[in-house]
DNA sequence: ACTTTATGCAACTGTTTGGTTGCATAAAGA
DNA sequence: TCTTTATGCAACCAAACAGTTGCATAAAGT
């Protein structure tokens, strides 16, 4: 069933974390705060960082998102490596 | 929150869904019923007639997939019109 | 040392979702 | 006309999921 393709078409579904997606691909290399900062203040979400944080293990599990630790904090790097043959079969 | 994305990403977050549009783009104009049988025969799914039904709105509402009616047939044709530009911003 | 900052982990909750079962309908074949 | 075939609709259910709350921890600042 392609256990792969699959975590990561179901990290897409969620519109929040294709908002992460999108601020991760526009300004690489934000730890978990400044992330949820953005998402809140810059987007209007009503989020918890707890959550935030989720999503990201999620994304990561899909490795779509890449993080290393720096400190206290934890930064984080957007990988779009999975997503260039997602499509194959269906467009082109 | 782009709505249209969001019902586009949704309807290929089910393993099932991706692989009845694997089915479609490859054979186009399939009945509901040849599809359903294709499912079960041909990939092993376990599924109800029903189930599949389901997954067909959820597509078409999608735009992913459009119907039309043939006497009792209802039948399904892949369009992958929605999915062109879905990874814009991420990919190239 | 003490406090603040940035994060991690776990239990709990309400909602969404994939799937089933049962019944209805309408076209096609005998 | 009576039966079969292909589909539609609606109620119900269990599992998955997004989000919260509460507590723990560890680095950095004062």
């Amino acid at each position: 069933m392609n256990l792969e393709k699959d975590t990561i078409f179901k990290a897409l579904a969620d519109s929040t974390r294709r908002l992460i997606l999108d601020e991760l691909s526009e300004r690489n290399e934000l730890t978990l705060y400044e992330l949820t900062v953005r998402l809140i203040m810059k987007h209007g979400l009503s989020i918890s960082r707890q959550a935030i944080s989720k999503h990201l293990t999620t994304l990561e599990d899909a490795g779509l998102v890449m993080s290393k630790r720096k400190g206290k904090y934890r930064v984080l790097i957007f990988n779009n490596e999975p997503l260039k043959n997602l499509l194959k079969g269906w467009v082109e």
